[in-house]
Order: structure tokens, then C-alpha cells, then sequence
DNA sequence: TCCTGACTGGACTGTCAAGTCCAATCGCGA
DNA sequence: TCGCGATTGGACTTGACAGTCCAGTCAGGA
């Protein structure tokens, strides 16, 4: 069983593997990152790598956890404004301009370790459901304010709007990452900006 | 340079490699499938793989090829009904339909192709692209007849509206992949759906 | 101070995979 | 039939990588 650190030299060192992962992985690829780069980017030997993680798909999901909370925490600031129209449109701009600033490389790096692991990980591919579920949790908490605020009518179906709204944006980040093209992400944007508009309020 | 098979035997091994690397990557991942696995499936010995193909990266983007035709030949016969409203409704309910045969697994395979080697081959990223080219190609191709028949009303952006629908299509089959989910595309489509009968004739 | 458990260094092993090489066979065209 | 290029078999080389092992060092509590 790994350890967890009880030290805070522990705790550091733990730190510092799981975040040179996550940058070997996003490199490489989950496969291609071999435990030598992790090690000699986290400056860690071997065995602090075998000390806090059972083995190689142990450090992985750590990795996922540690994606997923990059990713959401990457738009906190953005979040918090999804409870109005402009709010809304500020964060499609923002992804799009964070595309175009990649030149559309990357994508999603949830998406790619869904792509990488999701069939023979099951554990990480739970892992990554969840960032997906804390993701369209807070679209849908933003759409649903616009709702009591009068922004969007009533009967808008907040939940439908976010899962449709998230499907786009994953969506448009595939199609901009395999085309290199940001106008990709921005028309999938706009087709879910537009389906949330069909339900803003009359006044 | 990887020689073209002049003989009919030739062109038959070189499918039978091309299928068993298909099978192999799509369970064992890109990185993870050996040539050892094809050569053993595809009944063919070490050199008959590198007769006909420079080196592992050359296998692939076969492979890639390989793969966008058989996810685009899938849906031929539903795409040539992409031209009528019916024929659209059609279409998502058997991808629906598709993936709850799967219990949500898989995802779509060259999404999985983009996740593990877009950012590391650009030659294969190309290829993907191109498949996905090929697939907003006919999406569009449909609304535009849906435009010319009067069923979508003519100011409808059919370059927008295709490349919308096929990043719904997409973002859906990833949230579906990682919480194996068919439901996940069902709401991403119906959000598709519904963009595209906004459009619909006032007829 | 000293003891103990947390933590660290790094060599070592076994496995597996990509790519090379050469000899052998097949089958079409002259 | 014969020659030759296309095709095939499979052993071999080389390197990389996951995981093991043990001998340490460090630091906080008794």
C-alpha cells in the first residue's frame, strides 16, 4: 500500500512527483512517461516514487486528481461570473483566446487521459467522470442563478443546457486540437451560447 | 520506404496487418499494442510487418486511416438520409442507440486516436483531422439540402450549424466514454437538435 | 541524547518491445 | 522451364522500463 506522507518533507516530495508527472504525462503521453523523467524532473529517486504510490497506475491517478483540479481550478474566476449572460459569454471568450494563445494544441487534458486510460483504467476513467461532474456542476449552478435572477425564463432545463453546453465545449477542444483550428472551439461555442439564448428572459 | 504490394497476396497481407493493428490498438491503446500482438493476430511474421510499413508510426497512420473509414462507412446509410428532419432525428437516435449497445464504452475511435497521439504525430493528427473534415463534410451536405427543400429556412448557417453538431456529437461521446453514460449523448444531440429546429420552416 | 519510524539513494533484475538481418520461398513473365 | 523481384520466416541485437532491494540518512519525541 503507498504511503501517505505524515512529514511536511513528505508531503513536499509527494507534491513535487505528482506535479512532475502531470507535466511528463502531458508531454508524452500517460504510456510514454516513464518513471526515470518523472523522477529526474521532480528531482526524486526511485524509491520516493515507490514510498507514496503503489505503482505506476497509483501515480496515474494521482495525476488525474491533480488534472482535474487544474483544469477547474484554471477557471475558478470565471465560474463565479457564470450567473449572468455577459458572464457567460466572457468564459466562452476566454477559452477560445486560451486556444488561439496554444495556436488550438492540447486540448483538453481531461479528455486526453480519457483517451488515453478511459478504456483500461477504470479507476481513472472514474477519476475523470467526476472532474466532468464538477465541471458541468458549476456551469449548471451559474445557468440556474440566470434562472431565479429572471436572466433565463423558468422553464429553461438547466440541467439539459449544461451537460449540452459541456458536451460542446469538450467537443469543439477536440475538433480545435485535432485541426489546430480555435474557430473550431468558437463555433461550438456559439451553438451552445445560442441554445442557452433561446431561453433568455423577455425583458 | 515502405513498399506498395504489386501482388494480390501482397494486398492481402497488408489488410490483414492493417485490420489486426486496428483491433489491437483499439484495446491495447496506441502506445500500449506491440507489433508482437499484430504479427500474431494478422498471421504474419516480423518481417512482413516491416515489408510493408517503415516502422511502428507508419503502422498507425494506416491504422488512422483505417479507422476514419470504418467510422464514417458506419453511417453512410444514415447519412444519406441526413437531408430530411426525420432523417436527422434518425441518425442521433441511432448513435444513442449505438452506444447503449456498448454500455457507453469506447467512445469514438478517432477521438481516441487524437487523445493519445494528436499532439506527438503530426502526421496522424492529420489524418484525424481530415476524418473529421470528411464527417462535418456530410453533416453539412444534409442541412444544406434541408436548406434547398425548404425544410431549414434559408438564412440557416449551415457551416456553423454542422460544426456545432459534430462538436456536440464528440463533447457527448467523451462524457458518455467517461461516466459510460449513453445518456450523456443523448442530451448533447438533443442540444444539437434543437439548435438545428430553430431553423425549421414555418411550414 | 538516543531511538524509531519516516524518508531517501541508487544499483540491480527480469521482461518486453522495436528494429535489423539474412536466408529461404513463391509465382509471374520471358 | 528459368530468373528475378516480391514476399516470407524467425532469430538476434539493443535499449528501455517497471518494479525490487537494501543500505543508508533525517528528525521528532521520550
Amino acid at each position: 500500500m503507498s504511503a501517505q506522507p505524515t512529514t511536511e518533507r513528505g508531503r513536499q516530495t509527494r507534491a513535487r512527483i505528482v506535479a512532475a508527472a502531470a507535466d511528463v504525462v502531458a508531454e508524452k503521453g500517460a504510456l510514454g512517461a516513464s518513471l526515470d523523467d518523472v523522477g529526474a524532473r521532480a528531482m526524486a529517486s526511485r524509491s520516493q516514487l515507490y514510498h507514496y504510490f503503489d505503482d505506476k497506475t497509483d501515480l496515474l491517478l494521482a495525476v488525474a486528481q491533480a488534472t482535474n483540479d487544474a483544469v477547474l481550478d484554471a477557471q475558478r474566476a470565471l465560474f463565479a461570473g457564470l450567473d449572468t449572460w455577459n458572464g457567460l459569454v466572457r468564459w466562452a471568450d476566454a477559452l477560445v483566446e486560451f486556444q488561439r494563445q496554444r495556436d488550438g494544441r492540447g486540448g483538453c487534458p481531461i479528455a486526453n487521459l480519457v483517451g488515453q486510460l478511459g478504456e483500461r483504467e477504470d479507476g481513472i476513467r472514474l477519476v475523470l467522470a467526476s472532474g466532468y461532474d464538477r465541471w458541468e456542476t458549476d456551469i449548471r449552478a451559474g445557468l440556474a442563478a440566470m434562472v431565479t435572477s429572471g436572466e433565463l425564463q423558468p422553464g429553461a432545463n438547466t440541467d439539459w443546457l449544461a451537460a449540452s453546453t459541456l458536451a460542446s465545449l469538450q467537443g469543439g477542444l477536440i475538433l480545435c486540437q485535432a485541426r489546430r483550428d480555435p474557430d473550431a472551439l468558437r463555433r461550438a461555442l456559439d451553438g451552445a451560447l445560442a441554445l442557452i439564448g433561446a431561453y433568455r428572459g423577455a425583458s
